[in-house]
DNA sequence: GGAGCGATGTCCT
DNA sequence: GGACATCGCTCCG
């Protein structure tokens, strides 16, 4: 298997529909103590820091959404419905907000850890693991008190995106999921058929 | 396998 | 007070 390499601050310099859809195919890798949960980036979806009225930062900045208008390659993390947190990563250069939601992953390292932190069997169906924002976030341990904030651009903070030289090949472009606002815009990218993209 | 719905905390109007 | 970038359960086919 070809070596990976960290994603570092300058890809996610871009504008959050490119960034997304040059995620996709790549490895989100979170190390929880010794353990290494990993798996491939297989949906996501973009939102504009700016004319983008289904964006958390459309009616301008606040306490909640201050890491979308700060600089590239932080970890945005939220709590959404009362009982899930969603992870996004921020884009655009300092001063600019825009992001990309990671709604699913192909899991390829760690089953068994994520399968228990999801409250699963050890041997339970991996499209049940990541496959959904709040689900990802919970197989991965993800929480907005221990990852809101932290730089996913350098190996120590336990949580970053590799390239491992996965070519995604075919990407959707589709309507965003759960959102009453600009509900038509194309901004949902998935992997063309794979079998982990959410429902 | 799909539609309907309740659970539940936080944020902003 | 209402909306919310969700999930898993029930019921039905």
């Amino acid at each position: 298997m070809a070596k990976s390499r960290v994603l570092t601050r300058d890809f996610y310099l871009e504008p959050p529909d490119r960034v997304a859809q040059r995620l996709l195919g790549k490895l989100l890798v979170r190390r929880l103590e010794s353990v290494r949960l990993a798996g491939r980036i297989v949906e996501v979806e973009a939102y504009f820091g700016f004319g983008d009225p289904a964006a958390h930062t459309f009616a301008g900045k606040t306490l909640r959404n201050e890491v979308l208008f700060g600089p590239p390659g932080f970890a945005y993390v939220y709590f959404i419905y009362g009982m899930h947190f969603c992870l996004n990563i921020s884009c655009e250069p300092d001063g600019q907000a825009g992001g990309v939601l990671l709604r699913a992953l192909e899991p390829t390292e760690g089953l068994r850890t994520m399968a228990r932190l999801r409250g699963l069997a050890s041997d339970a169906n991996p499209r049940l693991l990541a496959s959904g924002p709040g689900r990802l976030c919970q197989a991965l341990g993800i929480e907005r008190e221990t990852h809101n904030g932290i730089d996913v651009t350098n190996g120590r903070s336990g949580l970053h995106v590799e390239d491992d030289g996965f070519e995604p090949g075919e990407i959707a472009a589709l309507p965003r999921v759960g959102i009453s606002k600009a509900a038509d815009r194309p901004l949902r990218f998935t992997i063309a058929g794979n079998r982990f993209v959410s429902r």
